[in-house]
DNA sequence: GTTAGTAGTAAACAAAAGGTTAGTACTAAT
DNA sequence: ATTAGTACTAACCTTTTGTTTACTACTAAC
């Protein structure tokens, strides 16, 4: 009832802007789950847009330009194949977002059992 | 340069549909805002618009109401008071949102630095 | 009695995000 | 020769999200 005040009015600001910092890079519907698909080894555009459910090719092209904009990916053109192969890697920087990732996932899981079986009040 | 898998081929579809899940309550450009702000101590609704820059009274509106929806704050109205009083409060629930909100602005600062510094290649 | 503040809502509109369809240019298989 | 796949892009349209302005109804200060 009575709920604690975790963050201090200094901090607060603070937090905000960080998350919108954040937000900034990983905002919208689709950038998380792309990392994720890049993080467990899809690499290629078909392939990305496959498992990435309900994803546009229109969409799903301009999200990868946007991460390699922020150095999360890096686009690779084997430029020696025939038929010449794209593919998209995720960055050691793009490592850094693990526990973001991870923290997201984690509530996402909890939350859902929570509403299946309290069916939210 | 080759990147490590990070999560197994098995676990990329169960991380993007548990990712879906939170951003199905979290997504958009305000709601961990607001969240934050909550965690802060504000409560009342021009206060929480103060405090969050750019939000307007609409919005702010339809987030809240959103946001009870899913069981994260308790909108309570102070009847006896005149002019009658009307309080969002975090609820317990919503704290199992710190580790989420702690990861994403850990990395929202950290990436701050980055852009900052490096001015991104 | 005018101004400012509380907690919003309604209507009208603009901007951003995303979806749909089609098409390019090339290869490789049937 | 047709079909399918790769890696996209263009044009167009819809949906979602957000903005602006105005308004309610009430209180409290100047």
């Amino acid at each position: 009832m009575d709920q604690k005040i975790i963050f201090s009015e200094v901090q607060c600001t603070k937090h905000i802007n960080a998350v919108e910092d954040a937000l900034y890079v990983l905002g919208g519907k689709w950038k998380l789950r792309i990392i994720i698909a890049l993080f467990s080894g899809y690499t290629r555009f078909n392939e990305l847009q496959r498992r990435i459910n309900g994803i546009s090719a229109r969409v799903l092209s301009n999200e990868l330009k946007q991460l390699e904009l922020n150095g999360l990916l890096k686009r690779v053109v084997q430029a020696d194949q025939t038929p010449v192969v794209v593919e998209y890697l995720a960055t050691e920087y793009a490592a850094t977002l693990k526990d973001v990732v991870g923290a997201l996932a984690d509530w996402g899981q909890k939350h859902k059992k929570k509403i299946t079986i309290t069916d939210n009040v």
